[in-house]
DNA sequence: TCGGGTAACATTTTT
DNA sequence: TGTTACCCGA
């Protein structure tokens, strides 16, 4: 052990042997946080205190499972693995299922994911009658799950006054009632979303106070990682645990919080002090990961935000490459040259591909350079958006799994019900639906109540329904018989699902059956390693740990060499030593959601922050100068946040198509705004207004731009790049539907198509 | 009841 | 552009 604390600079030390009473470490970006909370908790149980009196949440499960294994390495395997470590949602999840009963809950209670809670939203508004498109699924759960948060309950919603104007504003008015009907729909499925997995482990605490007390007990020392990321609920369950023994520890960097859609509080870390009066303050500012550019290029970033913890991160590694810009025509562009850029700094540098990470701030950029890497024939992995789990056929599979475990589970059964088809049809559903409301009871009751026949249904029908209800009861006769892994087969089998796979002998067909194998595969591998560490390996606990995956914990074939492809939310808390930040642009990054609002643009910056400081070596931005959205192409500039950077640690060359690319100022733009009601000859420009869409372009214009940028990737996809000036202009292509002897210039530039077009008409007329 | 066809619509970020 | 929701004919 003392070997191991040899390894801390003195604040590191510091913080991991000073473990009475409440800290707070403030731990700037790489600055060794894991390493301090690792032996933070491998000290203590050098010390004696037993592991399942230490309490630790982290962000994934995935640190919580690499970090189980440092202290078991260090301390020992059987210390290690009684410690309480994991998520918040996989840890209070535990233990909701040992109380369940309490709160009226099956402890084989279903969790629902973000996909089953939206489809209970959309049946809530049909149920309501509700066809107002104001009412946005996606928006409605944001605002549930915000009240959630906030530990506000339906009833306590309707007489709150913000949300209810909020509500109003924004058109959608019966929020507070779809909120109602939502919590009541889920306790009739027996069902708990994300949120509640929080909520209802307050409400244990504040209804079952010697539940609390047997809880604050136990736990004699509580770690809590990525802090700055908590919400009022996770912050009110840490609070209530730590209360008894004050031993709480929490590690955070307020300059990383980048949570807050999903309620987040900054202030959670900022009032630590207050909470808890007479803690210890520990700060961690050598940043032990990256180069010195990139810790200045990085602080010269959120130098920009107001109000932060004080601190000073610094690098003693080598000062290192600078900040490197790829500038593209396209968004397809964009992904020939990062990955040429990458091809070229892998035979420079010797890395391996799974030295480089692509980041992106929405999922959707993905693949752009999906294909790219596919092109160049080059292994890439991608964390998140459609994972594994979100197939559709696993999800029927998994919703067979669920129906059978808990039959109430309406999300799920509405699924499965008619797939593979027998003859369950949407009249049949409505009516098992209405009868359900009307009563007040699940479908599943109405399924299996002996008077099903007086709702009205023909005698082919019941009998569908009754061969439904008694393969569902067959399936859940055999749980007790045998493993998750020969139920789950078997389930497989016997519902046709199987059957119904194999029928498509397409490819896309094919890659389902073997998707269903993979399953399987994943509940045989759950259920050896469950055994062989002595826990017990029911479906239920399979669900369970499936439901509560996050997106680092699917990596499928670990230690295999690709290229990572993630978002930059979920590549918090990870390093790569070649980074590359695309799309750094208007409407894009930051998000056109969030530039409104002065918290919402410092969380995007923030963001950023996170972006560079995953970077040991080299980090690489990217913007295109025209991206593809909704089947149209767009011209966009490049972020404002680039004019944050500090230039002393931007690449020369780079630095040219920065003031080529320059932003123009906001008089600039607002010279170019039309405005109808300013203008001496109205009638002139009036009449053209309306030829304008939305952008303020001319319909024509915009097809002819797309067609210039059509030609412009075919270019690229064929390797016929020509190069441009050191500018970023200038290129001579074939125009589709254009006689071969005229050629156009295309130039890209802030003016946007009508200059463009200008150009091309210009050079059109000389040819 | 079911499947094909088309019209409408959509993009933050995640446990 | 790609997906989903809904309508209609078989």
């Amino acid at each position: 052990m003392q070997s191991y604390l040899n390894e801390l600079n003195p604040a590191q030390k510091e913080a991991v042997v000073n473990f009475d009473g409440p800290s707070l470490v403030i731990a700037g970006a790489g600055s060794g946080k894991t390493r301090v909370l690792t032996y933070r908790i491998a000290y203590l149980l050098s010390q004696g205190v037993s592991p399942y009196r230490i309490l630790a949440l982290t962000f994934t499960n995935k640190a919580a499972r690499e970090m189980k294994q440092r202290i078991g390495a260090i301390i020992g395997d059987q210390f290690a693995r009684q410690l309480w470590m994991g998520t918040f949602h996989s840890v209070f999840g535990r233990i909701l299922r040992m109380e369940a009963e309490k709160l009226n809950f099956k402890s084989s209670f279903t969790i629902y994911d973000n996909a089953d809670s939206k489809s209970l939203v959309k049946s809530i508004l049909k149920e309501m009658r509700i066809k107002d498109k104001n009412y946005k699924p996606g928006l409605i759960l944001s605002r549930i799950s915000s009240a959630k948060n906030d530990l506000i309950l339906p009833k306590a919603y309707s007489q709150d006054q913000n949300r209810m104007v909020a509500d109003k504003a924004s058109g959608i008015p019966l929020t507070y009632e779809i909120y109602a009907r939502y919590v009541k729909h889920c306790t009739k499925s027996g069902a708990m979303d994300f949120d509640d997995l929080l909520l209802n482990t307050n409400i244990l605490f504040r209804d079952f106070p010697e539940s609390l007390a047997r809880y604050q007990d136990q736990f004699l020392y509580v770690l809590v990682d990525e802090y700055q990321d908590t919400n009022i609920s996770q912050y009110l369950i840490v609070r209530k645990l730590a209360e008894k023994h004050k031993n709480i520890c929490v590690v955070g960097d307020d300059a990383q919080s980048i949570y807050s859609f999903r309620g987040a509080r900054i202030q959670n870390i900022l009032n630590f002090r207050n909470d808890y009066p007479g803690y210890q303050l520990y700060k961690l500012e050598q940043n032990y990961r990256s180069t010195q550019n990139i810790v200045n290029v990085a602080n010269s970033i959120i130098s920009k935000n107001s109000g932060q913890i004080e601190k000073v991160v610094y690098s003693k590694n080598d000062e290192g490459d600078k900040v490197k810009f790829l500038s593209a025509y396209s968004d397809i562009e964009e992904g020939f040259l990062v990955v040429k850029d990458l091809v070229r700094r892998q035979s420079e540098t010797g890395c391996s591909f799974a030295d480089f990470a692509i980041l992106y701030r929405t999922n959707a950029q993905s693949r752009i350079f999906e294909e790219a890497f596919r092109k160049a024939s080059l292994p890439y992995k991608i964390y998140g958006g459609l994972s594994f789990y979100q197939r559709k056929e696993i999800k029927d599979l998994l919703a067979y799994l669920r129906v059978v475990v808990n039959p109430s589970d309406q999300e799920a059964l509405k699924r499965i019900i008619n797939y593979p088809a027998r003859g369950i049809g949407k009249t049949t559903t409505d009516k098992l639906e209405a009868a359900a409301i009307a009563n007040d009871i699940s479908i599943w009751e109405v399924l299996t109540h002996p008077s099903l026949a007086s709702v009205g249904f023909n005698a082919g029908t019941l009998k569908k329904l009754g061969n439904f209800s008694s393969m569902i009861k067959n399936m859940g006769s055999q749980i007790l018989q045998s493993d998750a892994y020969e139920i789950t087969k078997e389930i497989a089998i016997q519902s046709g699902l199987i059957k119904e796979l194999q029928q498509d002998k397409s490819i896309e067909g094919q890659t389902r059956v073997e998707n269903i194998d993979e399953l399987l595969n994943g509940v045989r591998d759950f259920v050896d390693e469950k055994i062989q560490s002595g826990q017990s390996a029911s479906l239920i606990e399979f669900l369970e740990e499936v439901s509560l995956l996050t997106d680092q914990d699917n990596e499928g074939e670990e230690g295999v060499d690709k290229i990572t492809m993630m978002t930059i939310h979920s590549a918090k808390g990870l390093e790569f030593e070649n980074v590359y930040i695309t799309g750094v642009e208007e409407g894009l990054f930051p998000s056109p959601m969030s530039i409104d609002s002065r918290e919402a643009l410092e969380e995007e910056r923030r963001l950023f922050y996170v972006a560079v400081t995953r970077a040991q070596k080299a980090v690489t931005l990217s913007f295109a100068k025209s991206r593809f959205k909704y089947g149209e192409h767009n011209f966009v500039t490049p972020s404002r946040f680039i004019r944050d950077l500090d230039v002393s640690c931007i690449d020369e060359e780079s630095l040219s198509f920065i003031m080529a690319n320059k932003q123009p100022s906001f008089k600039e733009r607002q010279k170019k705004v039309f405005n109808p009601f300013n203008s001496s000859s109205s009638s002139s420009q009036l009449k053209r207004s309306s030829r304008l869409n939305k952008r303020g372009f001319e319909d024509k214009d915009q097809q002819d731009a797309s067609q210039l940028i059509k030609a412009y990737n075919r270019d690229v996809n064929i390797g016929n790049r020509v190069e441009h000036d050191r500018f970023g202009h200038g290129k001579v292509i074939d125009l589709e539907g254009v006689p071969p002897n005229v050629k156009a210039v295309v130039e890209f530039d802030n003016a946007g198509v009508k200059q463009l077009l200008l150009k091309f008409a210009r050079l059109k007329i000389l040819s």
